[in-house]
DNA sequence: CATAAATTTGAGCGATCGTTCAAAACAATT
DNA sequence: AATTGTTTTGAACGATCGCTCAAATTTATG
């Protein structure tokens, strides 16, 4: 028995991860995403269920895809410190120009769902704790390594970086200047806290 | 002749402004629209022209209030760190419960609209430009009243108040810790680049 | 009070929304 | 080749979208 799908479930949920990114929720129609990830209606509901459950498998998606990327660079770099300004540089400056949006899309979700969709808020902020985490993880390890003052709380460093990637992400919509991002991010290792 | 209207504009801006920032550009149906300001589809089209206009007329109130906000403070200290101090406190902290959306309108609208609403986003930008030259103004402000070095560049403290602001907006919807959120805006001005 | 100009009303347009489901197509097993 | 169970298809449902406009209503004037 069991017919295999003729369609492949990541490739799927890649692309219609980057259309929820580009058009956000409520822009984001299905017969937009029919048209993207090319399924009939019935096949994407006997697949996902609902609009709101293809939405999450996106935010868990993109979410993997930014921890994968961390975890990219920290192969990369000796010092963590290093790996968390290519990041955060990855993030900021890149996503600009390569990525559907250059908007972090849980900040995006955050923002733009009310308590109409409190389920998928929550989810938004399960996975940002899970990115906050890795953060911690991080700082903890450059502690370890001398890279980061011991007696420094780890959890207010990543809440720290945080924010800054957040607001970093907002004002690149309004000016795009690569090496005054640079710069900024650079600037995040270099003052307080750190 | 010249028969005076029914409703009174500035009341009615209000409640869109108030609407489209709670639910966003793209959730916000016209019916809602009509629901919030008691009027029929007819009169907000003869009124404001189109959704799009609404929305326009939106952001150019809720920029004003802003900016009203920003002078009053000004008005009620005699040191600008202070009210600088007291208007992020109040779009940080306070308008998570007492405002439509903790988000800022600008920022959320710059995160949510793609190139399909060129103009409005065009919009929001001149909008987020004038509030970033009024901090210059209270910056320069400061810096003659020798609260801040005149050696440093009025603009990129500026920005570094606005990129402040919408990320620690952003986290402010994960984290409502007001103590936390307090001392974080304290420190804005009592280290880098301050 | 009658007239004329402006405003308000709300039914309804064509388009699109998220979703359903019976029928067709397909692939693995007898 | 026939059977069986799964997947895919796409027309279509009721609801809602942004918006229009002829008719009704309102008010300042003659």
């Amino acid at each position: 028995m069991t017919k295999k799908t003729k369609y492949d479930r990541q490739e799927v949920i890649d692309k219609a991860t980057n259309l929820y990114w580009k058009k956000g929720f409520h822009a984001t129609s299905m017969r937009n995403l029919q048209d993207e990830i090319d399924m009939r209606p019935g096949s994407i509901y006997a697949a996902f269920g609902s609009k709101d459950e293809l939405f999450k498998e996106a935010l868990k998606n993109y979410t993997g895809m930014a921890l994968t990327q961390l975890q990219q660079f920290r192969d990369e770099h000796d010092s963590v410190i290093a790996t968390l300004t290519a990041f955060i540089k990855a993030q900021v400056i890149d996503t600009q120009n390569d990525a559907p949006n250059g908007m972090c899309m849980l900040a995006k979700t955050i923002g733009e769902l009310t308590e109409d969709n409190q389920d998928l808020i929550d989810t938004t902020k399960v996975h940002l704790g899970e990115i906050v985490n890795a953060f911690i993880l991080l700082i903890k390890e450059a502690q370890a390594l001398g890279e980061i003052d011991k007696d420094k709380n780890a959890e207010d460093l990543a809440i720290h970086i945080q924010i800054q990637i957040a607001g970093l992400r907002t004002f690149a919509k309004m000016n795009g200047d690569k090496y005054l991002l640079s710069t900024k991010v650079e600037d995040i290792f270099s003052h307080y806290p750190f």
